[in-house]
DNA sequence: CCATTTGTTATATATATGATGTATCAAATA
DNA sequence: TATTTGATACATCATATATATAACAAATGG
């Protein structure tokens, strides 16, 4: 996972690791069972505090997208049961209003609703055996 | 337009009241020309400060959502020739991004793509004449 | 056993943001 | 002229963000 940080950006440091590591599992560069960096390490790599990544992780592992133990470290955890769709559906339709208030036409919609979506569709059954190393 | 705010809630009062504005374009129950109520009014209709309404409002016009002035008020202004769809993407990249993370299907993720779409489709050349009073 | 690595927790401090309070200004209107 | 409206300029207080330093606990590897 190559990442970057906008330092003084409009978004808070930690809420940026964490949107970061959700992109990365949705576009298959992290998959379940593949190791997030250590929080030192990780802050060191981006020059900030291991207390911000701490609650970027922490962060993940309530939202249910990563694990977290002593030895094992930070740890993809993609296959959830029963997602909570309520919250995330608000997300969508506030997104999707922003467009139709914005006036953006439909056809421009459906073409980015597409283009994502098909960047995400990694097929799990291609490439690569199984990680073993650490630092995915 | 009926607002409720979550006092205390995870959302900065004028980001909700920012989004709920967003959310009544698209459905059509604020229109084009169509007045929102005076800050100190809606301030006092949700026992909060002015100046919080008034931050709401100035980052609608910001986003190009309304227009202020002295004495005709915050107007909405749907009809904007270019919105920077840039930032939008960028979005709604995250949000499918969370559905795809969490494991939710294709199908359910479309079906609440079209829902909510099929919400905002309100026709432009149906039911009543252009509002005249304020507080549409 | 011991040192290292890891996440976890506890303080503390400094700065930024969110929300309110009070007051005033300026333009439009009745 | 008085009222209504957004626009500004202060201030205060609480919370959130980020850093700093320290220590703890569990697991691992020599």
């Amino acid at each position: 996972m190559r990442m970057e940080l906008d330092l003084g950006g409009e978004q808070p440091l930690y809420q940026q690791i964490r949107d970061q590591v959700v992109l990365a599992i949705a576009a298959g560069t992290l998959r379940e069972g593949d190791n997030l960096p250590p929080i030192r390490e990780l802050a060191a790599e981006f020059g900030i505090h291991f207390h911000t990544v701490n609650k970027a992780y922490d962060l993940l592992r309530q939202e249910g997208f990563i694990r977290l133990s002593r030895k094992s470290g930070a740890v993809v955890h993609t296959s959830r049961s029963e997602a909570d769709t309520e919250a995330w559906q608000h997300k969508l339709r506030l997104v999707l209003a922003e467009a139709v208030a914005k006036g953006i036409a439909r056809a421009q919609v459906d073409a980015a609703y597409r283009a994502v979506l098909a960047e995400f569709e990694h097929r799990s059954s291609e490439d690569a055996p199984p990680q073993s190393g650490r630092h995915a």
